[in-house]
DNA sequence: TCCTTAATTGAATATGCATTCAAGAATAAT
DNA sequence: ATTATTCTTGAATGCATATTCAATTAAGGA
């Protein structure tokens, strides 16, 4: 026996990057080796082919996105400044110079989604997922009697992603936070308004 | 001399359509040529590349939106039922099945913005000029008493463009009437709230 | 230590693609 | 009608790319 050499949570954030850079069309196996670090070979072994990797980096960043929603949100504050915190770790993404800008799994959906019907299902799952974690969110809010008793928590939640697929978009046009953070703070507030 | 045979227009909306369901990586030149009718050295003739059909593409996407615009906003209505009218006509290219569905913008510029400084610039300009043409919008509703005298345009507009942009971006995963319209209804209900 | 098993290597392969080009066809001016 | 000019045709070209594979290397059990 024998067993791989490299950090496969390495590769798949490198690989990640990559595609969140490029796209997967355009992004080459050459691309690919050169930011792993691995062979054509290893890949194919270790992943089938391009396709099997991006799928693996796709589900490596759904893994690191909800960890780090899992670390925000668990603690006993006001479920508002959590969400007030969570805009506000959006925002530095979306002005960051990184590929962290653009959301992975919307990326591929608006590139893939009516030509690859498996990549479709699986960032539509992630981000219904996504979806759910913020439900949750605007449950506890109505808990906390911030939000009135009769509040849609999926309707509110639903409102919220939408807000911040529209709010990374604009990031591409407009990365300022004299843009960004107005809008954030609207939104915000429109979600808890009485 | 000779002029060329072909329908420029209509070359373009075709070429166009194919852009909006493939992306531009993925659209090869016997796609076009088979959705053009065109042979490939008639279109480089034309349009010198693959490339240059695209911008072509793009321009005429935004000459068609434009004139879109302009015709649904050219009457004496209220800008606040004009816009309600818009939203609707949106959330009806969402729910869609043809190419309409994704903006050919902002799919460009998601695809193509990291990698291509030339399409970057063009969708930014066109976006932006869209945005333009709702901050003469919401100075309207202001002349007809219909939001706030000290309401900011410029930022009613950006928050309006960022729905839109969420708008769309919801539908690539929930195309449901029943969850898009009180989206958009609550959208408009905070652009236009006192 | 030896042997089985599996990972690694990187050159070779095959395919798909954007682009070119030379020949042919159509137009309009003379 | 003739000719110059320009467009059209579609096969040919060359390049980039995903994938394969046989040789090599390493690990761990017997």
């Amino acid at each position: 026996m024998r067993h791989a050499e490299f950090d496969r949570e390495r590769v798949l954030r490198a690989a990640m990057c990559t595609f969140m850079v490029n796209g997967f069309a355009k992004t080459s196996m050459q691309d690919l080796t050169k930011a792993t670090g691995l062979h054509p070979g290893s890949i194919y072994c270790a992943f089938d082919n391009k396709k099997g990797l991006f799928i693996a980096a796709i589900e490596q960043y759904q893994q690191d996105r909800t960890d780090q929603f899992k670390q925000l949100f668990a603690n006993d504050r006001s479920a508002v400044d959590n969400l007030s915190d969570y805009l506000a770790q959006i925002l530095q993404e979306c002005l960051s110079c990184d590929a962290t800008k653009a959301c992975l799994l919307t990326k591929s959906l608006s590139e893939m989604g009516e030509q690859d019907e498996q990549i479709k299902q699986i960032a539509c799952e992630f981000l219904q997922s996504w979806h759910q974690s913020l439900v949750q969110v605007f449950d506890t809010a109505r808990t906390q009697q911030l939000i009135p008793q009769e509040s849609d928590s999926q309707f509110l939640a639903q409102y919220l992603v939408m807000g911040i697929y529209g709010l990374r978009t604009v990031a591409h046009t407009q990365p300022n936070v004299e843009v960004l953070q107005p809008l954030a703070d609207k939104l915000l507030a429109d979600l808890i308004r009485h």
